[in-house]
DNA sequence: AGCACGCCGACT
DNA sequence: GTCGGCGTGCTC
């Protein structure tokens, strides 16, 4: 009896055997539709036996076979059965979860809706004239598409809300046939996007990656900020594609795919070329999924989730901004994206480019002991961009002016007086990071995690940025009846009252995902900046990365101090990438930048490396204090998270968990401690940490402890965090 | 995870 | 006398 083993979307550790009789050819990869239990799902072929060890009455049929998209490949396969052994996570799970939406569901999925449509020959023939003068909307359909030769649906649908209802009469009667918009679309007027010559680290860093056989080597390509990486990665696609390949590029947030979108299709503008990240929808993420194993989108640009694409022809792994703490999910399966794609290529035989300005300090160690290898780009790219100015202004004497020192302020003035561009750095969304009791104290906290409430004073309301929480402002202190609430501290919105106050004739844009939350806000915004509507840009994170504002000279960055308190031992190198960044956005064309940071620390060593743009000096220093602590890179981690109504039940569950952990494996076990944000959308929360200097020795151990911990009881949730980032 | 079975409390 | 609480156990 032919048996086939089907990964299923079940928290089991395990594949479930099922008969494949009278279903012809079935291999592994198929999508399969099983009874499991009571109920029926969907399930993937991870392997095929000739017997199982379970009597034959428990094995049941495979009831069907999807025939409407091709198996995935025994490589996607493999990839993300070492992504489920390396991160202990069920294989079913995994394999489920890596598939677009519409294929882990049980309905073959709709026939794709025509994206576009393009004029047949017959409709070419047809004279706009000849239609009923009172045919408005076909004619002037007619007509747009003779000009364009093809309309996308949204073009139809603007047209006319009854567009989509005349250009379905097209098709027919003929006139018009599906297309489709990527595959089919006329290489757009590409705006010139002249090559400039390289520079000389550019030149050696393409030569570099180039030179060599095609095969797995991971390349660290550190460049400051302005110095093209994206042109060498540009240089390099250019070449894997003209040998056939596919590129997959992988970038850490959804706001950095336009930009990057436009640019790679203005280099290959007749080339295939998908996005996938969760803004898509489920119809579209099919779509390119597809395109992608089919072979026909030959660059793949996306998020972490794009990593598990199939690519039969694979040639090229790019990792943008490799540091990014966002490549690493944090819930479910809790997997490093640019781990797993360095895991990928090696499987795959084909280099992988990670890029950042500031690498992940791993990342370096890596570098620096040889196992990847080192390309650096010292220089800005534009030859008369010099590196901006950084200062510390000392706030712990100077006098603030609603949270403002006196040089920022002058400097500020001095940009608005020479029509130059300006951003005010603040990491605080909202109008105040707490609301506070002059009397009494009482500070507005959030009831389900460990958090303060923030003041949104425009919506008049306290919100908590981590469970969602929201309520009104109470009109007094809930504690001692004190009428004399007053916000505490500066987040944006205040920051941006604050400047409209101080330089009324100032156009002052806030951009903060506050303000970026309606769909196209944020590209209008980037839009007003780059056409120099606004003069003073008052910005979070959001705006940290990939932004290319010829016009902005200064960089102000507001109260950057909280990481130097933290007790996550990482919060300094975040910090350091987090300033880098911003402050890279400032005279990265010929107008020279300056950036000044308010602290009350302006000697710490971090300040000090920034201001001398020393990334390697910062790296060097934080790599000592490391091997110190044997922290990592110097030792491998773990996680056991727990998760409880009640701190206790948590803590007590890990604490028979440490009881139960195998011996033999010589790694180290912490005591169970609250996790930093110890309530967290009212659970608590805490976690048990484990280290080995060994990875191997580490994996095992995790291997024969998941064993022990799935027969411990208890109304807790638990999961395993391999390599963790956050505490 | 679902979804059943199973055995003890307040209700049409 | 039933409806339903969530503890326990299983899914090829």
């Amino acid at each position: 009896m032919k048996i086939v083993q089907i990964a299923l979307d079940v928290p089991l550790d395990s594949l479930f055997d099922y008969s494949a009789e009278g279903h012809g050819e079935i291999g592994i990869g198929d999508r399969v539709l099983v009874s499991f239990g009571r109920r029926r799902m969907v399930g993937i072929v991870a392997a095929i036996a000739d017997h199982s060890e379970l009597p034959p009455e428990r094995i049941k049929p495979v009831l069907r076979v999807f025939r409407d998209t091709p198996p995935l490949s025994e490589e996607i396969i493999r990839l993300l059965r070492f992504c489920a052994d390396y991160y202990h996570h069920p294989l079913g799970e995994v394999i489920l979860n890596a598939l677009p939406v519409p294929l882990r569901q049980a309905k073959p999925p709709a026939p794709a809706k025509p994206t576009a449509y393009r004029l047949t020959e017959a409709g070419v023939a047809v004279e706009a004239d000849t239609l009923p003068a009172r045919a408005i909307v076909k004619r002037r359909l007619l007509q747009s598409l003779k000009q364009a030769g093809m309309l996308t649906r949204d073009d139809v649908a603007a047209l006319s809300p009854s567009g989509p209802r005349a250009i379905m009469e097209f098709v027919a009667l003929g006139w018009a046939a599906a297309s489709d918009e990527t595959l089919d679309m006329a290489p757009a007027p590409v705006r010139a996007d002249k090559l400039r010559s390289l520079t000389q680290a550019q030149e050696q860093a393409v030569a570099a990656i180039l030179a060599g056989p095609e095969q797995f080597k991971v390349w660290l390509l550190h460049g400051i900020t302005g110095s093209g990486k994206t042109e060498v990665y540009l240089r390099v696609i250019a070449r894997v594609l003209e040998r056939g390949g596919q590129v997959l590029v992988l970038v850490p947030e959804i706001n950095l795919t336009p930009q990057l979108e436009e640019r790679f299709r203005a280099r290959f503008p007749a080339l295939c070329q998908v996005s996938l990240h969760s803004r898509l929808s489920a119809g579209e993420r099919l779509r390119h999924w597809r395109l992608a194993q089919c072979g026909r989108a030959r660059i793949v640009l996306g998020t972490r989730l794009a990593l598990f694409t199939p690519l039969p022809q694979l040639k090229l792994i790019v990792v943008d901004e490799e540091h990014d703490g966002s490549f690493k999910q944090q819930d479910g399966l809790r997997y490093s994206a640019r781990d797993m794609a360095i895991a990928r290529a090696k499987q795959a035989g084909v280099p992988a480019i990670l890029g950042s300005a500031t690498p992940a300090l791993e990342t370096y160690y890596n570098a620096l002991t040889g196992r990847y290898h080192l390309l650096e780009l010292p220089a800005r790219a534009v030859a008369e961009a010099a590196l901006p100015t950084i200062r510390c202004i000392d706030i712990s004497r100077a006098e603030l002016t609603e949270g403002l020192s006196e040089p920022l302020l002058a400097a500020l003035r001095t940009r608005l007086e020479r029509g130059e561009q300006s951003l005010v750095f603040i990491n605080r969304r909202g109008y105040a990071p707490v609301m506070r009791c002059g009397q009494c104290g009482w500070i507005s906290t959030c009831h389900r995690c460990s958090s303060r409430l923030v003041v949104h004073l425009r919506e008049k309301r306290l919100r908590c940025h981590h469970c969602g929480h929201e309520s009104r402002i109470p009109p007094s202190c809930p504690d001692c009846g004190n009428a004399d609430l007053a916000p505490l501290g500066h987040g944006t919105q205040r920051l941006e009252a604050s400047l409209t106050r101080i330089f009324p004739a100032a156009r002052i844009l806030r951009v903060d995902r506050d303000s970026a939350r309606r769909k196209h806000a944020l590209p209008e915004m980037l839009e007003r900046i780059h056409a120099a509507e606004v003069d003073i840009v008052i910005g979070t994170q959001l705006l940290a990365k990939g932004h290319d504002f010829k016009k902005l000279t200064l960089v102000g960055v507001v109260n950057a101090d909280g990481a130097l308190y933290s007790g996550d031992f990482r919060a300094s190198e975040r910090l350091f990438a987090q300033l880098m960044q911003i402050a890279g956005r400032a005279g990265r064309d010929v107008l020279p930048g300056e950036v000044l940071i308010q602290t009350q620390f302006p000697t710490h060593p971090l300040f000090q490396s920034l201001i001398r743009h020393d990334y390697q000096g910062f790296a060097e220093g934080l790599l000592a204090e490391r091997k110190q602590a044997e922290f990592p890179p110097y030792c491998h981690q773990a996680l056991l998270r727990a998760e409880a109504a009640q701190m206790e039940t948590a803590l007590a569950f890990l604490h028979q968990a440490k009881a139960v952990a195998p011996k033999q494996f010589g790694v180290s076990l912490f005591d169970p401690v609250p996790a930093q944000m110890a309530r967290l959308a009212g659970k608590e929360r805490a976690h048990l940490l484990v280290q080995s200097a060994s990875r191997g020795a580490l994996q095992a151990f995790i291997s024969a402890w998941n064993i022990e911990l799935s027969r411990l009881a208890g109304r807790v949730r638990w999961s395993l965090d391999v390599d963790p980032l956050e505490f």
